[in-house]
RNA sequence: GGCCUUAUGGUCAAGAGGUUAAGACGCCGCCCUCUCAAGGCGGAAUCACGAGUUCGAUUCUCGUUAAGGCUACCA
């Protein structure tokens, strides 16, 4: 067979060489031992987690190296494609300190760096021209066969296959059509898939080192892979080599699932003569499912495979990035503790640290490392973040927030910039809630739907309205508590805990039973922070309505 | 069916041919305390199973099992 002939018949609109793109793309001027990743996401929904967690690696040892981190806009299968999740994902990823440094930027934006076009199916004549190549020293070959339309269809065609033959064939029946039989299907105007024309051998294998998962040995590619589809757009694997070899990656971070199909990719590097990057095969973070059984984050089902759901919520994006990077660095949070004020991106992170099996993820955690994160912020920056929040997700208590500042500064300020301060806001959506009684309490002597049930309610009238009479606005902290434990032995309540317990029938309770009543009726909860906090920065007032509103 | 990957407490995990098998989250108890949170102290809980190599295996080898993935003109 003329392979230069036939790779005309095929392609005779190609004029360029591949040598002249690879001219075009020159090798990148770096620093020795920088690396150039990129995050290539398709724009077939918003960011996943674990795109998150990849990309993560990725810009930081970009970081690391003083390489490159670029972002690529897989968009190759038109039929999945939503509408601005490129530009979301781009956005999330600015959000989340994961700034890429060169290409998309988002949908009608510009984009950055001189090794683009960044967006895939503007790259088509590209990916012709070295198809073509491929085709002119015979290591491809064009496929007539009808495609299946779904994947119900394939799935069933292969469900046949294994029935009646046992197993699956590699090697593509079209690889044997003479040169007359293609030129007159194409006479025909008969759409065609192009295929790698594998020469691998399944019972032969070969060294290679991965990233993560170390040194393996591989089993050849015998699979004949779609390098064109019918539609000349490139599926992912011709797509992957033409631009991670021009784009100048130089080390490709993905999903461990890519790893069966690793060697039909080398194969393809083979083909064209090109070094292939190095590899990172990623674990990918899962979760229990109602069967007990790991599964992958689905976007579907799960809520956190979005990583704007985290937004939503209001961690503090520090918080998610952590957690992320204690997933993938274990020893991050032996650092952290020993460095509790230095941001993460001072930390050493090794790709060749990763672990490798797929973590799941962990709600108690990230709740842990967020309430940390937010204990140590002052109330200024508390202030500033939950208002931003508050802004997009809560807009009544944004003005709220806005139109009280010194107020709420103080209120969140409540045993916060201190040693042991306090870790009860995990969240930027738990601060109203838990804050409620000093944040509108307006028409509501105790809180709303508060149970009162086990409560002695004649108790805690005679208590309230006693210590309405005597509340004085101007004690210090400790003449607080002596006023209080002066009034609960004047209405009969132990003061000394050791004589209370030795005989509780002598009292109607402790002192702490005022103070659980006390509490009740300004908080409208049995649990608060330090009452004289809440009390000082509530005007006297209010603190009599509401010891006494009730009764 | 074939192929690939993984296996240390509930979760994340360190670890090495000989260890009392780190640490963190969660859970439980005690202390502190006006309650809660925090903090301090303590506790329960792990090397999937079976062979082989070895004086000795959780660690190395081989099987088994389980889970996940791939086997698409999806990425």
């Amino acid at each position: 067979m003329d392979y230069k002939k036939l790779a005309n018949l095929l392609y005779p609109n190609v004029d360029k060489t591949i040598d002249y793109y690879l001219k075009k793309y020159p090798k990148r001027d770096l620093p020795k031992g920088a690396e150039v990743m990129r995050i290539a996401p398709s724009p077939t929904g918003y960011l996943h987690t674990g795109h998150a967690y990849s990309a993560f690696i990725s810009r930081a040892t970009t970081r690391k190296t003083n390489g490159v981190f670029y972002f690529r806009l897989e968009d190759t299968d038109q039929k999945r494609l939503i509408e601005n999740a490129g530009t979301i994902a781009y956005d999330m990823l600015c959000y989340y300190d994961m700034k890429p440094d060169e290409g998309y930027t988002g949908d009608n934006r510009p984009q950055i760096g001189n090794y683009g076009d960044y967006i895939q199916s503007k790259r088509l004549k590209i990916y012709e021209c070295f198809a073509k190549y491929l085709v002119s020293i015979g290591r491809a070959f064009p496929c007539f066969c009808e495609k299946s339309e779904n994947k119900e269809d394939i799935l069933n065609k292969r469900q046949e296959q294994l029935e009646n033959y046992g197993n699956i064939e590699d090697k593509d029946v079209c690889r044997n059509l003479t040169y007359e039989e293609i030129e007159k299907n194409i006479k025909d105007n008969k759409p065609f898939a192009l295929k790698l024309l594998s020469c691998g051998d399944s019972s032969k294998t070969f060294k290679f080192h991965d990233l993560i998962k170390g040194d393996r040995e591989i089993r050849e590619n015998t699979k004949d892979v779609v390098l064109i589809k019918s539609n000349k757009i490139p599926p992912y694997s011709l797509a992957h080599v033409v631009d991670d070899t021009l784009m100048g990656t130089t080390i490709v971070v993905r999903g461990e699932e890519w790893f069966p199909s690793l060697s039909a990719h080398l194969e393809i590097f083979n083909a064209f003569g090109f070094k292939p990057p190095k590899y990172a095969h990623t674990p990918v973070i899962c979760k229990l499912d109602e069967n007990g059984n790991k599964r992958k984050l689905s976007k579907r089902k799960d809520k956190e495979a979005d990583v704007r759901y985290f937004i939503e919520q209001g961690y503090p994006k520090v918080a998610v990035i952590e957690y992320l990077l204690n997933l993938l660095n274990s020893d991050f949070e032996i650092w952290r503790q020993k460095n509790p004020t230095q941001s993460y991106k001072d930390f050493d992170f090794k790709i060749e640290k990763i672990g490798s099996n797929n973590p799941m993820f962990d709600f108690n955690k990230l709740n842990d490392i967020s309430k940390n994160y937010i204990s140590k912020l002052s109330k200024d920056e508390v202030y500033s973040n939950l208002l931003k929040w508050a802004e997009s997700y809560d807009f009544d208590f944004y003005n709220y927030l806005l139109n009280n500042e010194e107020y709420c500064k103080n209120v969140l300020n409540i045993d916060r910039e201190n040693a042991k301060p306090r870790k009860d806001i995990e969240k930027w959506s738990d601060v109203k809630n838990s804050f409620s009684y000093m944040f509108n309490y307006n028409n509501h002597p105790f809180a709303p739907n508060y149970n009162l049930e086990g409560i002695d309610l004649n108790k805690l009238k005679e208590v309230c309205l006693s210590y309405a009479k005597i509340y004085n606005k101007d004690d210090d902290k400790q003449q607080w508590f002596e006023r209080i434990k002066k009034m609960a032995q004047d209405l009969n309540y132990a003061t000394d805990n050791k004589l209370y317990k030795q005989n509780p029938e002598n009292y109607k309770g402790n002192v702490s039973d005022v103070c659980m009543y006390i509490r009740i009726a300004i908080t409208g909860r049995k649990e608060s922070p330090n009452l004289y906090s809440l009390c000082s920065l509530l005007s006297k007032d209010e603190i009599v309505k509401r010891l006494t509103s009730k009764f």
